[in-house]
DNA sequence: AATGAATGAGGATTCATTCAT
DNA sequence: TATGAATGAATCCTCATTCAT
């Protein structure tokens, strides 16, 4: 019984996974150029050199493409922020906030069509609420993070947990909308203002710090 | 019948100002209901009770029309916040933040149709351009109120004031997102932040405030 | 004050009527060649020679073209039928169903695509309605018109008026399945038919006829 | 495992029979709820539990399906005419047309599908040609039985009684139409009419009637 | 024989904009 | 200036069928 060779194993499967990357990549670099609204199905396809029917082998519509492109990206953020904030020796509102805004930094740089699905894609509403929903998530899980390690007070409210997430958004669609490149002056004002509000829901500790 | 009607007598110019106010009033009310992409000439021209082709003798095209909602609305703003900072007996940082938001938080309630335009038409880069234009200018203008009043230090950068200001405006986004009338718990919350954040611009007398 | 010539007087309206009939013209050559279900807007179109987009000008959607050209011919229909029933000397029951029956093959022979769109658009739900509907307009038409001139007797129902001009339709539909110009002997066959089902419910006068 | 299991000693024909027997009733079931033109071979797999791909392995094509379901009911409608006429103690001209579309009416009672794909499927040339193929056939034999057993004619022509056959059929048409269940007020008036067609063809015999 | 994956070829409809008048 | 009519260009999506395995 002759060992199959990995290519033959999972020829299909393998070649799905590849296109379905390819048609994500290719979606994500026409978001950029056009828009949300600018996206369609003839271009993705083209971009990615599959028929616009295969498009639909793998997504159940052109929604689906960009839920999916905003899936794989929040994936990415996630992990971001949660290794950014392990590597944290001293642990501050200041420094979680920074190392919060430093993590969206390098996805945002790794991923600019994610600037434009996530943040700027008001008008479709699966998108919108997919991106609210993550947002909350996270701002859920940080101020989790932050009583937790006894840096915040209990007064720090949810709903200020997620303005504070939604503005550090703003201040990225702002500092990326001028260069893709990102303007970081603006982003470190940005980590200004957001640690100045939330020092305001700080315990001493939160403020002086503590080791981890 | 010799005697020009009254009709006749300021034709053309008082005509074409009604249509362009009618218009104008249409495509608010629509984008309130449709969104920004959802607009059609078709729509608009209908509503306004105009031929479509009459549409592109008052715009140059369909962008044109959101233009001239988001200016007229936008010098409705400018007064708006100019009249109540001139109504602040005592100046401090605070209330001139306080001021400038519900200044904002009384034209949207006005104009529902320029939430939708201004926060929500991000999509359309004319459009969003206009808006990072105008607030850039508020920004401008309220900086340099807030130097000539000494209630600022000069180390207040126009970049620092412009953040403060997208970032109310991003406050306002997340507000008026869910409900049109506005979560206006948000709006304080986010008085709260740009306070926090502008007052370590604030000379002594911007913190203690002076009477005007 | 120049009289404008009747060319400038009329022009797009004019224009706009023939075009109106070129498009039902082409879709009444097309549904035969096609069927009701294959025939596309692209191809009446390119047939009529008129762009795609500008169906849509003259008809709400591929339906109302269907249902354009089955009122145009059905009227045409109608028409036939009265003056060939005003032309009858002698009234009798045979000869009602007879002459009928021959106004019928001058329209369809003037009319192919009526066969199609009328008889065989049993898929489409509007086109079938709106069939059925003037069939039973006629059926109740003629039912009085026999009543009215004493040639049948009050029990021939409506129902039974009417399923006898179906079965004259479903003649139609054989006869000229096969070949275009109608197979005559089928149709007189069928007014066989007709006639010894109808003379059921004749009264004498029905049978033997009366001078008018 | 040396003995074969059960499941392999009747294994592809027995599945293949069976496979398509679930097909041509998924088919049948789906051909009801959606019509002919909706029904689809992404459908008609999913109902039948089998690869859209595998379809192929039984029928040509979509159009194959169709046909095969309309033969099956066909052979059907043949037992049921031919049992029916072999059941009747007299016979009569009036008798056989009567128990002839009483046959019908049971298959049709059984079969719903049947009615769609039979009598509503015109639009589809290969259906159509086959149920005109079929009827003719039926038309054959049933003059065939008249002329043999005494009670007609033999100027009953095989174009008479292919009309007469084809006008039952659009009596069926008409009953079932409106309800899946049948008109059968419409199906008796259509015996009376089809009666007093035949009967000017009929043998003194075939009207008094024999004993069989 | 069986099938997951792939796709060419359409299909109906909409829209912003431009002319000819 | 005003406008009815006209249209090129797109848009998303579906489907029957065919391969490669």
């Amino acid at each position: 019984m002759p060992v199959p060779s990995a290519s033959r194993r999972v020829p299909q499967q393998e070649r799905s996974r590849r296109r379905v990357e390819e048609i994500l990549d290719t979606a994500a670099r026409l978001v950029v150029e056009l828009g949300v609204e600018g996206l369609t199905t003839r271009d993705i396809a083209a971009g990615a050199g599959v028929p616009v029917a295969s498009l639909y082998q793998y997504f159940a519509d052109k929604e689906d493409v960009l839920v999916a492109l905003a899936q794989r990206d929040m994936g990415e953020m996630d992990t971001q922020v949660a290794e950014d904030l392990a590597a944290l020796e001293v642990l501050t509102v200041a420094g979680l906030v920074r190392a919060t805004m430093l993590a969206f930094v390098k996805v945002y740089a790794r991923r600019p069509a994610f600037v434009q699905v996530y943040l700027r894609g008001f008008t479709n509403p699966t998108l919108h609420q997919f991106g609210r929903a993550h947002l909350e998530q996270l701002a859920h899980d940080l101020r989790g993070y932050a009583l937790d390690n006894g840096i915040a007070r209990d007064d720090l409210t949810p709903a200020a947990a997620r303005l504070a997430l939604e503005i550090g958004d703003r201040v990225f669609q702002l500092a990326y909308e001028v260069e893709l490149a990102g303007d970081l002056a603006l982003v470190e004002e940005g980590i200004v203002m957001m640690t100045a509000y939330l020092e305001r829901y700080a315990t001493p500790t939160g403020l002086e710090g503590v080791r981890r």
